[in-house]
DNA sequence: GCAGTTTTATGACATTTATCACTTTTTATA
DNA sequence: TATAAAAAGTGATAAATGTCATAAAACTGC
């Protein structure tokens, strides 16, 4: 089967759904539907590999990808993950540098891909979509900022506490408390920046302690309050 | 002696030596002189504290400048140094956010301040200005990512070694080969995220080695290749 | 449904790094 | 320049975390 399924442009895609598209007028909106090519990916599918060039950006309408940095000695290093209304590749655009990151399909996606000189002359033309643009940009450099600091400070059982208050905040609980997304615990490693093998003892310790109670890959978030606690996390 | 001291708007600043203004017309640089304010800022002078309200940027002149984050015990976590050239404080201004860091001069300093709306407003009217800041921060936003995982994965001697060669990088060397920027063993802690003990213990590591000499806070560095190597670094 | 692969789990152990306590040296300042 | 304060340096020790080996469990593809 293949991996990638190119679909027609949609009208039910709503462009205008999407924040950072706010800002441009019927004319761009339709300029972009034109060029916009929008296709299936599968799990497991790779966009774009660090270190590569690229020449546009991919608007997600659909799924999850995770973005990551490998290590030097090969190590995955999750830098965040993209869903629904995210935009990625396009700091490699913008910075006209090569990807600094891969991205990979983690739950079956619905990706548009943009050409990057229509991105580019977007932001030329209309202040406000740059307005946005930049917005976002600045926000996220914060967030990579208070990440670092965490990574550089914290202890693995705080940041595993975060992370997984992280993961509450960016895809949601289900009616049943339990964490919209499945990760591996090598995933999770990677996100709290530590071995497997801590993340499994202290997602075990966590569920001695009555905070998550375990079912597999998913993750039911009993005692939020003393996550919070215990990530030292303020908001 | 005050710490701070105000200075009319030195004409011999010429704007367009800064490659963030290159794009603007003469007019736009005209209000830009017109509405900066330039000051003397001594060692230790804080120009904003994380989590206040900043109302413009500032762009550094002469000196140096520390930009880091306080984690939660209190500790500093540094970030990037900001030296003639560099912007400051306008992620706060266009992320619309409060301040996710202090900037503090280390080496005695001279900034022009910019008010935000300014700021804005030239992004707004100049699309190649909005574009270069824009450019600019997406690279700061590779670097931090990159750093990121260089924290999470790297061991204490790799990343000391890393920063020693940032270092050069950013601040050179002198016809000595020594560091053209003097920091106390606490603050290059606080920029490999470490505690200050190990700092001291490895840099005599590095000095028994070869690799550097070390006298009072100047740092030789005496075999770059070697420190390239421990320290994982490719360009 | 089965064989092979991947993931999870656990124990033992090694290594790295932090912490504490203290001395010496350097720097700043009255 | 005297004196206080800050920074640098060192050793002992504790704590956190990584690594390795191995087994059990859970998926995956035919």
């Amino acid at each position: 089967m293949k991996s990638i399924q190119n679909v027609p442009f949609n009208e039910d895609i709503d462009l205008l759904s999407y924040d950072i598209f706010h800002g441009l007028n019927e004319e761009e909106l339709e300029m972009l539907s034109q060029s916009m090519s929008c296709s299936h990916h599968k799990r497991g599918n790779i966009l774009y590999h660090e270190g590569s060039r690229i020449n546009g950006t991919y608007i997600v309408i659909k799924g999850i990808l995770k973005i990551y940095k490998t290590g030097f000695d090969g190590k995955e290093q999750i830098i965040r993950f993209a869903k629904n209304g995210d935009l990625i590749g396009f700091r490699s655009i913008i910075s006209d540098e090569l990807a600094c990151t891969t991205a990979k399909v983690v739950n079956e996606a619905l990706l548009c891909y943009l050409p990057g000189e229509l991105l580019t002359n977007l932001i030329k033309v209309n202040s406000e979509f740059a307005m946005s643009l930049m917005k976002l940009t600045c926000r996220e450099l914060g967030e990579s900022n208070k990440f670092l600091t965490d990574i550089a400070q914290k202890t693995v059982r705080e940041r595993l506490a975060e992370v997984l208050l992280l993961l509450m905040d960016t895809f949601d609980l289900d009616e049943d408390h339990t964490l919209q997304i499945s990760l591996t615990r090598e995933e999770l490693a990677n996100m709290v920046g530590t071995a497997t093998e801590s993340v499994i003892r202290l997602l075990s310790e966590f569920k001695t302690d009555k905070l998550i109670e375990l079912n597999g890959r998913k993750i039911k978030l009993l005692n939020i309050p003393k996550l919070i606690k215990i990530g030292n996390v303020y908001i």
